[in-house]
DNA sequence: TAGATTGTTAATCGATTAACAATC
DNA sequence: TAGATTGTTAATCGATTAACAATC
């Protein structure tokens, strides 16, 4: 890296988006794009989008705008989706069991290759190509497909177990789905996926309009 | 509201950790909780805690702390969870069944009456006590259970028509779990559910540490 | 060239942190 | 009272926006 600024989480998560929306506009045929285009796509500012960018290099053309592919390509190699990701989950009840299926993953260069669960009455299951697992399995799989990233889809009063075992078994990053602010240390990256705290957030802002017929 | 600062969404959302939070201690029988225990907690700061609070009234005692079953109620109030919210949902694949049998939302005083797609394939089937409805059942639904939020769990191609279709049918807020930013007029609350942009994060973060055998 | 759009700096805005008086 | 902890103000930090020179 040339330059070491620190990045903010929030552009890094915007990078995420504007990615997926350039890739649309690539399998749409579109060639060139502005940043005040990317902007209407996204729902931020021109202006945000070049700074989001600018931490990471020049990727344009002044008077002209981006070209399609190769931003797409730049802002998919900044997020480290230039090569493929192993995942391993621990958790094979519903939550598990979509993610599993869910296609978004796939198309973004993510398998899973390892489902774990410590219910006997789901070990055995099959979820498309993979068979549920004993937890003990886990060490295995994830040595021979070189995973590094972890994903929780157990219930709450579960995930902290499983999050210190998935640590035992060398994981550096552990994506969090159960609603509980995991304790860990400082080097593992964790983030959580909270499924009702949007909905909250929703909830308040109703609060504030009329509360028609309550 | 006596004062209304504007409140950021940061806010909010940590609002909604803290209320879970203090859930947890309350099942376990603690009475008195500290800013500091709070912070601890859900890993924050001490001052963040109290600042967030201080945007809605003094809900503490100096010298002393909160009691954790007021703190409590006065953070699900906040959040407009001091009722029941009926909620309709859109798309009946693995992610919606998921959906619809997720505890966490139950917990926190969702209800999930009608879930919709148009797959006729899916029509008719039962996930928990529900049936799987056409979309033409959407408006009648709504009526019936004084529904105000719509979450949308389809694939993405389908999800700006499902939204806009929710609208027509009076939903005043979306719950978005399809990747995709959605356009909707501005008074329509929307938030978007992004399974995959968390990961991002984390194998950017990644990146930035050794590769190991790439 | 004239028009358009980037990359970047400076200005603004907003959120977090630190500090401490108030007070139990 | 002494110790503890809140509520709140001021200071700091960081992110977004505006503006514009560079340049295609």
């Amino acid at each position: 890296m040339v330059k070491t600024l620190r990045v903010p989480e929030a552009t890094v998560t915007r990078l995420s988006i504007y990615s997926r929306y350039l890739e649309r506009l690539d399998r749409n045929g579109v060639t060139s794009v502005s940043s005040g285009e990317i902007a209407d796509g996204v729902g931020v500012s021109p202006a945000q989008v070049r700074k989001d960018l600018a931490y990471f290099g020049e990727f344009g053309t002044r008077g002209v705008g981006y070209n399609v592919k190769d931003l797409m390509r730049y802002t998919l190699k900044i997020l480290g989706l230039d090569r493929h990701w192993n995942l391993v989950m621990v958790g094979a009840g519903n939550l598990g069991y979509a993610l599993c299926t869910y296609k978004g993953f796939n198309m973004r260069g993510f398998s899973i290759v390892g489902v774990f669960d410590n219910d006997l009455t789901k070990i055995g299951k099959r979820i498309n190509d993979l068979e549920v697992l004993p937890m003990e399995s886990m060490p295995d799989i994830i040595k021979d497909h070189n995973v590094r990233i972890g994903i929780i889809a157990t219930p709450t009063r579960a995930a902290q177990e499983v999050a210190d075992y998935m640590i035992k078994c060398g994981m550096q990053a552990i994506l969090n789905f159960a609603p509980l602010p995991l304790t860990l240390p400082d080097y593992i990256e964790v983030r959580n996926v909270d499924l009702s705290v949007k909905l909250e957030i929703l909830t308040f802002n109703l609060g504030f309009k009329s509360a028609q017929n309550v």
